[in-house]
RNA sequence: GGUGGGGUUCCCGAGCGGUCAAAGGGGGCAGACUGUAAAUCUGCUGCGGUAGCUUCGGUGGUUCAAAUCCACCCCCCACCA
């Protein structure tokens, strides 16, 4: 048993838990950055592990196509190409059928992408992306889904799901290297009798781990949770469970209140490059804006991260007004530093039992 | 002192009789961003609620009409003495 719950919390969902990889362990519930092509944008390795991050993502999509597996091949997986030696996990390419939505078209076995890069045709299926996250040697890889827009019809979504259920099908029945775990991912958009199927059927295939995908594109905050109420308790206890790009802080803490463990969302690292940076509060303020010029307070009093012991809202403001790297670096940092902290009082929070009034300061 | 080139809305800068409240940058302001086609994108940026009003160094003038033409004046820059 590769993952293990260790403390509950009595008065909700939430629950910590420690998930071994051939990498090592993490602690649940985490927040795993976003290294789509590689690397997490603006940070080396050494500096996510100094930020205490455990595990972040790759994706099958962007380095299929740069630098391509023959690369990945020769460098003995993304690991070793990438300098990163703790956990990975590979999202499987799911969510460019949604978010390329424009450059691609469906078909019964997969999906025929038009490269965003050339526009050069290329096919990728649940079995195509099988055998490219065994080659980039993820510790977790991701079932090969159809991120569901939104908003999506009942038929649409039904549709839809029939594929993408067929799909992690053959997602399973796919060779990955011995010590790989395959998460499936629930879809059904915002509908309960569809998220309850999928979640049912894709229990009964019995997958060392299950995400909840579909969410966080677009539909409204409450909504959110009601799929996640219509969803983790159809999920087994024993696994852990994985909320696919999702979310603001407080999104975060509601959906560990629900029972989820794992998270992943490209705001921390986004908002970092556009200039805005988290507060202690799951606010943000934009640092790049003229008001910050003169301020030599840090980001946040309460933070405790390298950047906000050291520089001023008024200097990184100035490094990203005149475009210099280190200012979306900085903000970066604090940035996920506020995200990976957030995860430890979580986990600190529900072994004190103290998780409720954690969760009243989001409300 | 001479010759030439200039002074445009917060800044730079285009415009060179009407279609100009004035291109384009910059700056400022507001907003978006959720398994990353994103160090990106969108909107606003003279005053006013529309009608309209006040702007293009200053003052006068020509014209139905001027940032644009003319005269004088004030500044700036380059070269020559």
């Amino acid at each position: 048993m590769s993952f293990q719950v260790t403390v509950k919390d009595g008065y909700s969902a939430a629950r910590r838990g420690v998930l071994t990889t051939p990498h090592g362990k993490i602690n649940t519930p985490i927040f795993m950055p976003v290294g789509t092509r590689g690397a997490v944008k603006a940070m080396s390795p050494e500096e996510l592990e100094e930020l205490g991050a455990e595990i972040i993502l790759g994706n099958t999509y962007h380095l299929f196509l740069r630098p391509g597996m023959e690369i990945i091949r020769k460098a003995g997986g993304l690991h070793r190409f990438s300098g990163w030696e703790k956990p990975i996990l590979t999202d499987s390419g799911g969510f460019q059928v949604f978010s390329l939505a424009q450059l691609r078209k469906l078909k019964p076995d997969g999906v025929e992408f038009s490269s965003h890069i050339d526009g050069s045709r290329f096919f990728l299926g649940p079995k195509e992306s099988m055998q490219i996250q065994r080659d980039l040697g993820s510790d977790i890889v991701m079932a090969f889904d159809e991120c569901t827009p939104y908003p999506c019809s009942h038929q649409d979504a039904a549709k839809s799901l029939e594929i993408t259920t067929r799909w992690e099908t053959v997602c399973r029945d796919e060779p990955l290297n011995e010590d790989q775990q395959l998460f499936a991912i629930v879809q059904g958009s915002v509908y309960q009798d569809l998220r309850e199927q999928s979640a049912k059927s894709l229990v009964e295939l019995d997958f060392p781990g299950y995400a909840i995908g579909g969410l966080s594109v677009g539909e409204p905050e409450d909504q959110m949770y009601e799929c996640l109420d219509w969803t983790v308790p159809h999920l087994p206890e024993t696994k852990p469970r994985y909320l696919m790009g999702a979310g603001l802080p407080r999104q975060i803490v509601e959906a560990v209140a629900r029972g989820v463990d794992m998270f992943d969302c490209v705001i921390p690292t986004r908002l970092a490059r556009h200039g805005s940076a988290f507060l202690n509060n799951g606010e943000t303020i934009p640092v790049k804006a003229g008001r910050f010029a003169d301020d030599f307070s840090p980001i946040d009093e309460a933070c405790g991260c390298r950047v906000c012991r050291k520089f001023s809202r008024a200097y990184i403001r100035h490094l990203v007004q005149v475009g210099e790297i280190l200012g979306l670096r900085l903000l970066t940092y604090h940035n996920l530093y506020y995200f990976i902290n957030l995860m430890k009082e979580i986990r600190e929070a529900i072994t004190a039992g103290e998780f409720s009034k954690l969760r009243e300061r989001f409300k």
